[in-house]
DNA sequence: AGGGCTTCCCGA
DNA sequence: CGGGAAGCCCTC
């Protein structure tokens, strides 16, 4: 018997199979999908079985299998399949594709790692009888008696329990022994006591018209914030369990989600499974062998668990489905809705996309009944939609406000006074933006990328968001010497200074990328914001999604008009999405909430549209740029980087490639380009960019794949094809 | 990817 | 002529 075998070396020059023998001992274990130790040149790595052969004309001789590296993670019928979809659609070496789709504690280079996980117990080594007759003899009661006790009675002890000298005299004694069993890392229980709110009227038909649904329709879940997504989400869930089957759902970021998952637990307890890249290598190992074993019907998690190995799977959900974070940015380029999409179709069963502010793209299938529209227009419970007042920053600046407006100050303080609780969303973290010299104009700049370096007040330094380059604040301006320096634009850390200074009695805590860095940060400060132990909740825009506190009766936003100023044609989207979002942080309950919209433009439309609560005027006002600029959801987008160290190689390729395409590709697709990339300088690599707009080009896969295929063997210029980009 | 082998360039 | 860097090719 021969096996096909994909090597794990991420690179297109070698992916492809290579032949191996299965040896006596071997033949009856190994399997299609089966991860495998293999020779290979001078080294032993790893592989993938791809095929089972009875027959190889022996060109050369053959090498043997080692061994298998696990018996039970193994690529089913169905990931299998997606490998070579994920291949197709992105153009990634095969072999990316199937890691993705396994933990990356699947791929330790040395396979001695047991990453099974034991607890130790004691039991009795002798029969009940002979031990109670061993007890009778004792004159008086030790430690050790108490813990023979014990055990006639209850069989099983954990060993961390009990005192050492005690267990290892039992032990000597031949009276006891361990033994030691696999536990998982991560063990709930479901709540005995769960609520389950009942659904209102709206969100019962749209579980209804979902759950009757026995097809892969695709549904676009529509509701406003606080509509209570969640709990038609919860429902749906149990009833695809009570029908034998299984469900993925996934959210954009879990450390952000923890009150969902929560819920998760309350309702099926140890039927979930949860899988985010914030679980040590252990958690997702053993999540996944809960998965892989049949024990869990639920999986919760984050892109790459559209990937978890469920069968039978009855409903996929995909929650917030406008984030971002649901295309991966390297390596492959895949998008977790496009893979739920086919595995929906495999099980034939139905997608729900669920969002406040869904992406155009979904919204105008939706209208087009490509997707089936369902909508929540009301707040569930008690809670009303936040009123929303913009404040123009100009004149304020002109009262000498330079970061808070009178009307924001005024009401944090109605907020600090009342006992409730404020959220303000400044989408920058950091200090200040830029440093400049008011003498010579020197600028901080980040010597690899072409970007202003961010000062941190808290550690002094000076840090580039991008390649991670950090320098040492001077006094003096290092160019001229004197003391000019300015500290401009603003971010977090500035805020939460200024709002010290403006409201020293106000808690305040700060949530962005850098108070967030250890395990577990996010969910500390959400509980203890939760509890009240701070009035003011300040961050980025990690702070906007999906959050629930009962007492926040104020969202204050400053910069709002920040993100609109981006260079991408999604800007707009991005800005009213995330307004939206932040807005519907304040009155989830009964209080009634605001929103202070802090913006240099305050009559900019999409603010407006925010203002207004109105997501079709929205809708409607940016389809029609998308229609005259020719952008999605009216073409499709296709972004080519050509990144080279060196300046002129990379320009000199991006021409040539873009006058390769203007030849081959079809006479009605559009080229942009080359221009020089968003981000023209980084990690010192030159990028240049070509973006094609088309709209039906049966050519074009094909023309990528060969472009692909030409740069494999380009050392000095790297060509990054985008297919579907978020960002261009 | 990583190792081995070939090629090519420059100083002695 | 020799050595070292750079490029090329192979891995079942």
């Amino acid at each position: 018997m021969y096996a096909e075998v994909l090597i794990e070396y991420p690179t297109k020059k070698i992916d492809k199979y290579f032949t191996y023998k299965i040896s006596e001992h071997l033949i009856n274990i190994i399997n299609v999908g089966m991860k495998v130790k293999v020779p290979f040149g001078s080294k032993v790595i790893n592989g993938f079985v791809m095929q089972i052969k009875n027959i190889y004309n022996e060109e050369y001789e053959l090498k043997e299998i080692i061994d298998v590296v696990d018996r039970e993670l193994i690529l089913n019928d169905e990931l299998m399949r997606l490998g070579h979809y994920l291949q197709e659609k992105t153009l990634c070496p095969l072999i990316s594709a199937y890691q993705t789709m396994l933990p990356s504690s699947l791929k330790i280079k040395d396979n001695n790692t047991d990453y099974n996980y034991y607890k130790t117990y004691l039991v009795l080594n002798k029969s009940k009888d002979e031990i109670n007759e061993y007890l009778k003899i004792q004159k008086k009661e030790t430690k050790q008696t108490l813990l023979l006790k014990e055990l006639i009675n209850t069989d099983k002890v954990l060993k961390k329990d009990y005192a050492s000298y005690v267990v290892k005299a039992l032990i000597e004694k031949e009276l006891i022994k361990e033994v030691k069993e696999q536990e998982y890392r991560i063990n709930k229980k479901s709540n005995i006591n769960l609520v389950k709110n009942k659904l209102n009227e709206e969100q019962l038909n749209a579980f209804n018209t979902i759950k009757n649904t026995q097809n892969n329709t695709t549904f676009l879940l529509e509701g406003i914030t606080g509509s209570g997504k969640t709990e038609v989400y919860l429902n749906l869930i149990e009833d695809v369990i009570k029908k034998g089957k299984t469900a993925i759902m996934l959210v954009p970021e879990i450390s952000l989600t923890m009150q969902v998952v929560d819920r998760f637990y309350e309702w099926f307890g140890e039927n979930v499974a949860i899988f985010h890249s914030a679980l040590s290598s252990g958690e997702k190992y053993d999540e996944y062998l809960k998965i892989i074993r049949g024990e869990v019907k639920v999986v919760v998690g984050t892109r790459s668990a559209i990937f978890t190995p469920l069968k039978n799977i009855g409903i996929i959900i995909i929650d917030e489905e406008h984030s971002d974070t649901y295309k991966q940015d390297n390596m492959p380029r895949y998008n977790a809705i496009d893979i739920a999409k086919v595995r929906c179709e495999y099980h034939n069963c139905p997608l729900v996309l669920g969002s406040a502010t869904p992406t155009l793209e979904t919204r105008a299938r939706a209208i087009k009944g490509v997707y089936k529209h369902l909508h929540l227009t009301k707040r569930a419970g008690e809670g009303t939609l936040p009123t929303v007042k913009i404040i123009d920053m100009v004149s304020e600046i002109k009262k000498g406000n330079f970061i808070f407006s009178d009307e924001l100050i005024e009401n944090l303080n109605n907020i600090l006074n009342n006992h409730m609780q404020a959220i303000i969303l400044l989408n920058r973290r950091g200090y200040s933006t830029t440093i400049n010299c008011s003498n010579c104009g020197f600028t901080y700049k980040c010597p690899n990328c072409d970007i202003t370096l961010t000062y941190h007040k808290s550690t002094n330094n000076l840090r580039c968001h991008y390649c991670g380059y950090t320098t040492f604040k001077e006094e003096k301006c290092p160019n001229c010497g004197e003391d000019g320096l300015n500290y401009l634009g603003l971010g977090t850390e500035k805020v939460e200074a200024e709002l010290k200074k403006i409201i020293p009695d106000a808690r305040v805590i700060r949530m962005d990328q850098d108070t967030t860095t250890k395990k577990g940060a996010h969910e500390r400060i959400i509980e203890s914001f939760k509890n009240h132990e701070y009035d003011i909740l300040l961050g980025t825009q990690m702070i906007s999604k999906g959050l629930d506190f009962p007492f926040v009766t104020l969202v204050g936003i400053i910069n709002a008009d920040n993100s609109l100023n981006i260079p991408d044609f999604r800007s707009n989207e991005k800005t009213f999405s995330l307004l939206y979002q932040a807005s519907g942080r304040a009155g989830r309950s009964s209080y009634p909430g605001s929103v202070i919209l802090q913006t240099y433009n305050p009559d900019n439309y999409v603010l407006n549209c925010v203002k207004n609560n109105d997501f079709n005027s929205f809708y409607n006002y940016e389809m029609n740029i998308r229609k005259i600029l020719k952008y999605p959801p009216y073409y499709y987008l296709v972004s080519l980087k050509i990144v080279s160290s060196d300046y002129k190689t990379s320009l000199e390729h991006a021409t040539k490639i873009c006058n390769y395409l203007k030849n081959n590709i079809a006479e009605e697709s559009i080229i942009l380009g080359p221009t020089t990339a968003n981000l023209f300088k980084l990690n010192n690599n030159y990028r240049f960019q070509i973006v094609i707009k088309y709209r039906f080009d049966n050519k074009l896969m094909h023309i990528l794949k060969e472009l692909d295929n030409i740069y494999l063997n380009e050392n000095k210029v790297n060509l990054e094809i985008d297919i579907d980009p978020l960002h261009i």
